[in-house]
DNA sequence: GCTATATATCAACATATCTTGAGAGGTTGA
DNA sequence: TCAACCTCTCAAGATATGTTGATATATAGC
């Protein structure tokens, strides 16, 4: 993840179309949606309009669609908002690992079961 | 963190200044750069450009200012950047341990002596 | 109070981004 | 092949964002 790459991935998630997109596609998994789904999962927004922030999403990085018969199917790249993440961290963990600290541990998410850091 | 909050701070990051600007600070520390030695480090933008971002990135509060003397000092607000992060991994982690692992994995990082996962 | 220093604010312009509406490209099943 | 469906592309206008240069505010030391 170099400062390009992390610029257009911040650039993708600041606009709130897009954002909620993402957050969509994160719960979706890897079996992803289809645009239409997208849409109305949305509120119903214009073709053009949603066509223009998937595609803004998939060049960032964050997203990848494949063809499934007439369907488009989009599904979220789990390793590029990883590289985000990781990219914010990067500089407090190599000079600051006091501050950093705090941080990491608020972090200890929900995936191991009976920690709840996150969502109380 | 809630959405708005989050867009202002994926906007603020999404703008190459800023993200350096963000970057140095979190570097420097709690102790923070006065405004002229951030201009400096970056190469030396006008004072106006450089306190329009400042002024951005300290509304979306991932900075703060005080003033010493003739000096205003930033320093970065370690807690919104921990925030933006967590706001990021809180849907994977609802939904898909399975997947989030990996990522949470991955960010294991050089906080703790010996581990160097992000960095590597 | 005066001057130098450090930074913020304002207005104007340039550029980038978002939305809308019309139309086109593939895909499916009859 | 035809009609229905799903999605993309394009052009135009509206809005938001970033830059520049000039000016204003605040502090420090003489």
């Amino acid at each position: 993840m170099d400062e390009q790459r992390a610029l257009a991935g911040f650039a993708a998630l600041s606009q709130e179309t897009r954002l909620r997109i993402v957050r969509l596609l994160v719960k979706a998994g890897p079996e992803g949606m289809a645009a239409g789904a997208i849409g109305e999962a949305l509120g119903g927004a214009s073709t053009s309009r949603l066509s223009f922030h998937l595609t803004h999403l998939e060049q960032a990085g964050l997203i990848r669609s494949r063809r499934e018969g007439r369907f488009i199917i989009y599904s979220a790249v789990f390793p590029t908002l990883a590289g985000l993440i990781a990219f914010l961290m990067r500089d407090c963990c190599d000079g600051h690992p006091e501050i950093c600290a705090p941080v990491a541990a608020a972090l200890s998410c929900s995936c191991e079961p009976g920690k709840d850091a996150l969502h109380g």
